[in-house]
This record gives structure tokens, sequence and C-alpha cells, in this order.
DNA sequence: CTTAATGCAAACCGTTTGCATAGAT
DNA sequence: ATCTATGCAAACGGTTTGCATTAAG
């Protein structure tokens, strides 16, 4: 119930292999949040050259069933997670763009209150932090210049 | 002390027509948050023909002087705001691009406290409500479809 | 067999850049 | 007079699209 094709399939979709590959590297790279030219790459490495036009189609498609999310940080290209049960929010890695997941209930529940007493109907939110990973500040120390 | 061409000299750069104009635009549209290509627009009705190039050149300077910000809305073009003196995120209508400003510091010191038990040292981050503002719901009823 | 998916390359669109000219100090 | 800003048009980079070919159902 949890394969592939079946989801696929459940999405519509007709089950090719670039769609099936393309599904794999993301579940692989379930922490990685990768990109569509990251994703070509990664396919190159394991011998399956899908144009990038394919991989765009099929993330977007993949998008709209549901199965996949589109994440836009600042200015960069699109990145793409599979999609999980759960909402939650971002903080990136400015260096290594590393990308870990947080969610808070108090913040979803300070939105919904700061919409409503602007009148608006929150339909989505992306909220995402930036800065330097555990890692990264060792590397960076914050003296740099 | 609040001039255009003051703050232009505050910030080392000299004080020509397309940045005076650009500047005006942006304070006038306060509200707004234009992107360079209302910018351009907006110039072209008051009779001032400005190259794109200049409005990005003179925006990427602006920004980069504190005299103002670049907003980074989903995967849209980047729009702009004078910079004021304080922080905040915004509230953006899906329908008809109105942009409100809000600020709330429980979900800031939130913020904080969650990159900080990821170990994380944020350096700004970006939050975006996206729904329908006031106006835009009661012309699209829930049933909508 | 029919209808949709893929690959390629060209188009797109917002943004940036090189270079000659115009303008600010 | 010097040095930067502007305008134009071409380049850029990520993404999309048209069309002929290939493959899934």
């Amino acid at each position: 119930m949890n394969g592939i094709p079946e989801k696929l399939k459940q999405a519509g979709l007709k089950v090719t292999l670039p769609r099936i590959r393309i599904l794999e590297i993301l579940g692989q790279n379930a922490g990685q949040h990768a990109n569509a030219e990251e994703i070509y790459r990664l396919l190159l490495q394991r011998g399956e050259e899908i144009g990038v036009a394919t991989i765009y189609r099929v993330l977007t498609q993949c998008e709209q069933a549901g199965l996949i999310h589109r994440l836009q940080f600042e200015n960069d290209r699109a990145m793409f997670e599979p999609a999980c049960d759960s909402h939650h929010d971002h903080l990136v890695c400015a260096r290594c763009g590393q990308v870990e997941e947080f969610y808070d209930e108090v913040i979803e529940s300070r939105q919904q209150e700061i919409a409503g007493r602007a009148g608006f109907d929150i339909a989505e939110h992306s909220m995402v932090l930036y800065g330097l990973c555990p890692r990264c500040r060792q590397q960076a120390p914050k003296g740099d210049g």
C-alpha cells in the first residue's frame, strides 16, 4: 500500500519509469529536499538519463496530485519534498543549504489569530528561518569578516 | 531630514533623477509593495521613461543601502517596499495581491526558540500568510467552485 | 489501439550585464 | 574632469512548451 506505483495509480497518473524514479529519488532524499537539477544529476548517477523537461513535468503533476510539495526558498530554484501527512515549516542553512523541518502549534495558532484579526481567510502560509546550521556555525565563527 | 535626496546622499549614492523617482513611487505606493514592472509602468504614467535595467539596478543598490526591502512571495517576481524602522511579516491576498503587514512578538520569540533548539543561528526569516483579503472573501464565497 | 508520457530544443520571463553615452559632484 | 549612472539590447538561468516519438493501459 506504500509502493510508488500504487501511489501513482491512486493519483490517476500512469505508472512510468521516469515517475517512479523521480519519486524514488525524492523519497530517498527525504531529508534533502532536492531541486530539479539535483534530481536530474542523482538520476544520471544511477544510469537513468531523464530529460529536465520530464522532471519538471513529473514534479508539477505529482505536486498537483498531492504526492509532493514544492518549496520556494528566497529567490532560489524550487525545491521538492515528498508529501507527508503533517504540515511543517522549514529551517534553512544559509551556507550549506541543509533543510530542517519544524512544527510549532503556538505559531500556527497565532497565525490564524493574526489573519482573523486582519479579516483574511488563510489558505496556506510559508515560514522559513534562514541562518547557520550547527555544523556551519563551527566553521564560521561570529567574528567572520 | 526626510527627503529622498538626503537619504540617497547618506547612503553614499549619487542623487539622480531615476533614483529619486523610483523611491518616490515606492514611498507613495507604501501600502502597495510594487514590483519592478509596476514601478516601470507607474513611472511611464508620470511621463518618466526609465529603463527596466536601471530600475533593477536602483532597486538593488537601494536594497543594499538599506533604503528598501526586497520581498519574495512564492515564485512571483520580487516586490519592494520602502524600508521602515521595524521588522514585520506579511499577509498576502491570493486573489488581488493586496499586501498587509503584521508583527507578532510571540511568533518572533518562538522562532528564536525553535532555531535555538535545532542549533541554528537565525539571521533572518520570511513568513507570509496567503489567503483572501476581506474584500475578496465577499466576492468569492466559500462555496466557489 | 488509443491516449498519454517522454525527449529534444526552442521559447519564455524575470532579472542581470557589457558597453557606449549622459550626467552628478 | 572624473567617475558613476543610465539606456539599450543581448545574455542568463530556471522553467515551460510544441511537436514528433515512444510507451502505458
